[in-house]
DNA sequence: AGGATGCTTCGATGAGGAACGAACCATGCG
DNA sequence: CGCATGGTTCGTTCCTCATCGAAGCATCCT
């Protein structure tokens, strides 16, 4: 019966199968609108409006409104991070899949966390900006090396934007165990990825599949 | 309405007061019986039995059946690191305490953390044996350096003792924000760390008290 | 203005599940 | 062998909370 921070209220919030669909639904990164989230669960619209307004109260979501649409998306990084670790737990212990399937395989290799890459890809994308000294790592922490300015400025990449939140952050990779970039630098590269279509969003997953000539350009200018 | 691990289960075990309770208290790295649990959450004993079946089922806890007591535990270093990551969360969105409690102040400093040191003081240590090159850090893989084995030897500690778990492992520290040292050489730590005596443990509280002597003892024999 | 769309609030219904007392196994002790 | 102690199982009660239809706001379009 002891005190301390309210984790049951947090994880009963996740606990139920419609709000997870949903949490799972925005790990993809963009905001949606209630009534997407209310299909993604499977609920009518006024079961989703009620379960969007205890995520919300609970501090899980954010909302802004845009016109006479309500875009709901996750409420921050250490957020995105917890939901990750329950997946990797329901993974371990689910019913083990004898042979993954072939989308697995995709979100083996790269996939969206939140708002960054993530997977295999992004886990030796950040290894190789740490050996070019282009990004500083000191344990979880990471900071811009002395050449990220024009290192990144010569891909169309301003490092310099300021946000509130940190520009590197390392976040843990549930399928490698490894960490792969994230913070406004890891959202500006997928952004990059996305804008010069070296790579799509695979539909209703959060799979990101590279074309062959994309994965070269990528290649090339994160992994040289 | 996708599909993938059932994150809304694993969440709504946690999801119940009394069965979070229950695994905060097994966060302190003891195994415990069912009826010390059934205290710990404030629950009659026929409920607790029902709740530690259902985190059983579930795949969350362990049990080893000494005579006539059950010895409950976690299942492993990866429920506990979800746990503390749901932990942070919770601490994130809660009520900010506008002043944090002397015992939030010594449980910054160390706690335990299923069954390893957790805060500044093991941040620190992890720095120092990474520093040291008797620990190699990659990422979130640590494995032994070439004098480990003699380091820890003269220590009293073998680190050769073969378990299923590995020996070194990075868990992120949810106050810090950077990872100690957790695997069995974590654990091994820890029990070194009480064995002589350095330390105790708070009263029903993770939080690790370290007397004067025993701080100077373990600052000699981990972090110069 | 009037109508259409997106979303929230209200109220009623229903099901899942948390709780405990009582009875039932298992182990250890004298 | 009885008796106490630690745990689980069973059955019942009760309450929370998810769900949806209908009605109510708000915003945009023409």
């Amino acid at each position: 019966m002891r005190e301390g921070p309210d984790i049951a209220r947090i994880a009963s919030l996740v606990g139920d199968p419609a709000r997870a669909n949903m949490l799972n639904a925005l790990m993809g990164g963009t905001a949606l609108t209630a009534s997407e989230l209310a299909l993604e669960a499977g609920v009518s619209l006024p079961t989703a409006s009620s379960h969007l307004g205890k995520l919300m109260e609970g501090g899980l979501l954010t909302v802004a409104s845009q016109g006479r649409h309500r875009y709901y998306g996750l409420a921050g990084p250490q957020v995105a991070g917890m939901i990750e670790a329950i997946t990797g737990v329901a993974e371990a212990v689910g019913p083990k899949r004898v042979r993954p399937g072939p989308r697995d395989g995709a979100m083996r290799v790269a996939r969206v966390c939140y708002d960054h890459l993530a997977g295999e890809q992004a886990v030796t994308m950040l290894d190789r900006l740490v050996a070019k000294n282009v990004l500083v790592r000191d344990e979880q922490e990471i900071r811009l090396g002395p050449s990220a300015a024009s290192h990144f400025a010569a891909i169309g990449i301003d490092v310099y934007t300021k946000p509130r939140r940190p520009v590197c952050r390392a976040c843990l990779d549930w399928s490698v165990r490894r960490s792969h970039l994230a913070g406004t630098l890891g959202a500006a590269i997928l952004d990059k990825i996305l804008a010069e279509k070296w790579a799509r969003r695979e539909k209703d997953s959060r799979a990101v599949i590279f074309s062959p000539p994309g994965r070269q350009a990528f290649e090339r200018v994160f992994l040289t």
